[in-house]
DNA sequence: GTTACTGCAAAGCTTTTGCATCCCT
DNA sequence: AGGGATGCAAAAGCTTTGCAGTAAC
């Protein structure tokens, strides 16, 4: 909260909301869910806050922009290297703190330099698995 | 090709010059890559087919919808399980044929039914490693 | 002859941007 | 006071949809 005065950002209420309620936040939300909850207590904030808010996080490393819901970005607080666990019915994305060391070829690491990994576990929460699982076939 | 047929699809010619661009096509073509790519021997077809087709062929389980770049679908004619090396700066993704034999714990299984998992390796491919990297920080 | 596919245009969503005003530091 | 942040509205991308005409079966 205070790192963030301290990296040159300014410390708005609005920017507070999304700073609480990122704080700790598993659920993985988007910048809809981001939205949608912080206008609860400030009805005027506007899409254009979220959004520049999530970026500046994000530029400093505050954040993680997830790519693993085709239809929206995802935002995770948690920066800790992790992975994660989709619903391919509700597209609900938990997470996952296990350290499977991945080793790639040396052959491989010649022809890219590998930064990191992420692994994507997709199949059904316990939810939708109940219920039965009509799929589509989305993978 | 004639498979198409046999799956109660129509095997138009527009369809025909879509599934010969994808047959063994690793580059991972986005929806404007593929119409960009047909539109040279049609240049009347539009983007409803294109999207038509790919939907066609992904509820049919004969490509696979990406979810690897965070500004559009990428497509995979690839059915195979595989993994992916994703270059940071130019986005371009190079296939992982390669089985990592993941496992999760018991416990983590009991609470998600794991249909299936996907690595992404993120970093730089040989092109961009040489320029340098200049990043913006995104993973 | 049916039915599904095509092309076009419009619309839908998510995300970005320009700009005048505001307010944190 | 200064510069970044806010809210609004418009716009930009990607993707979907409605519809009338057309072509594959």
């Amino acid at each position: 909260m205070e790192r963030f005065r301290e990296i040159g950002l300014k410390l708005t209420p609005q920017r507070m909301a999304i700073l609480e309620y990122l704080d700790g936040n598993t659920t993985h939300p988007s910048a809809e869910d981001i939205y949608q909850h912080v206008r609860k207590r400030f009805p005027m904030i506007s899409f254009a806050t979220v959004y520049n808010t999530l970026e500046a996080l994000r530029k400093r490393g505050l954040i993680l922009e997830l790519t693993i819901d085709p239809e929206r970005k995802r935002y995770d607080p948690n920066i800790h290297p992790h992975h994660h666990l989709i619903c391919l019915k509700c597209k609900s994305v938990v997470d996952v703190e296990l350290d499977f060391n991945i080793t790639v070829p040396e052959e491989l690491k010649g022809r890219f330099e590998i930064l990191g990994n992420h692994i994507e576990f997709y199949g059904l929460c316990e939810k939708c698995s109940e219920k039965g699982g009509e799929s589509d076939g989305s993978v």
